[in-house]
DNA sequence: GATTTACACTAGCGCTTGCTTGGTTGACCC
DNA sequence: GGGTCAACCAAGCAAGCGCTAGTGTAAATC
């Protein structure tokens, strides 16, 4: 066996099972779909995954990394001024829907179906990322570029920005930058 | 067979499924589990619904229609001007999770597990709902109290009051109507 | 050339699933 | 006091479930 390593067939794997678990949700998704779709037999997925649970976890994992290194990114290459930093956050959440819509619809979703041990490794993970998002909020409050109570507004961004997942078409007319200028415009208090 | 009537042991069933789909998702509920929560053999649940499918049909259907005729009467109740009842909306929204919570959060987690008939059905309902939603946000762009594009922040404020469903305690120290508040206060141009 | 490793296969075990069948119970009704 | 009917039950079927055991094999490693 051959569990928990970071083999590129394994990312592979994990890749084309998080296609199967948005389609279907993840109980509803069996060992034997999941090895038609790789082209193989149900027996041999235990070779990569010591059960059905850590293929979940191995979805949710690579989605939350993709999340956090593009937001680090954006964080570091954008101007410096809390307008930009916010827009940067944003965007890069929405630019994660194009690369990776998959994992995170996944890791929204089905974050319940984790066993304990792995929701609290990754709610590690997911808390990082979200460490991020509040910085980024507590600049924007205490520049005044944003008002109000801190956890409620950080909630509320959060909400409308996951929310995205349901109703954002990523071939339509709407860039993520539009997008990201849109909602920033919206929670700021100056004329977009 | 009882299919598809509105009796009222059916109503106390339909309840109490919302909550064991809540705790455990709706795949992971097993008709047994469902039957023991009820306090009867799980041959007997088919005598009050044709099939597992239709009790989470129910369950939404159920939730949908309080929050349908709490909006309505929230509206018919307020003042007229649009921030009113923009906050109107807000609150009657987070107050439907203080009522009938369960349901809210099954029709969110498990909207996609209906089969395409009972799907279409309550599509509708819930259509007939975010009319309600739009209607408001148009008479506030209208009125300028906000501004941007029409579609954009119906849902970005649909995903703010919807997310509240993962974080927001009814125990805690923030009211609906406090909540409400700071979320109008957040998107107006105005100081709150 | 022998051994190990990675990956895949076949076959099926033990269990749970949603749902059906055929029948019982007790309250109400003309 | 026979008939009706909603509500329930015991028993179980057919299908599907996650997962295991044991084996084959080609490539890499020694």
């Amino acid at each position: 066996m051959n569990v928990m390593n970071d083999s590129p067939r394994r990312k592979e794997l994990t890749r084309q099972a998080a296609q199967l678990f948005v389609q279907e949700g993840f109980d509803r998704t069996t060992v034997r779909m999941l090895a038609q779709e790789m082209g193989i037999k149900s027996g041999s997925l235990f070779h990569h995954f010591r059960d059905k649970q850590e293929i979940l976890a191995a979805v949710i994992e690579a989605g939350t990394q993709n999340a956090l290194a593009i937001a680090r990114a954006a964080l570091e290459s954008c101007d410096h001024t809390p307008e930009a930093r916010l827009q940067a956050m944003a965007r890069a959440h929405l630019e994660t829907l194009l690369t990776d819509r998959n994992a995170h619809v996944v890791a929204l979703y089905e974050w319940r179906r984790l066993d304990p041990e792995a929701r609290d490794h990754l709610s590690h993970l997911r808390d990082a990322y979200e460490a991020l998002w509040e910085a980024v909020i507590d600049e924007a409050l205490d520049a005044g570029l944003i008002h109000g109570d801190r956890f409620l507004v950080s909630r509320f961004v959060m909400g409308a920005l996951n929310w995205t997942v349901r109703w954002y078409d990523p071939a339509g007319s709407r860039s993520p930058d539009d997008l990201a200028h849109e909602l920033v415009a919206m929670i700021t208090r100056r004329p977009a």
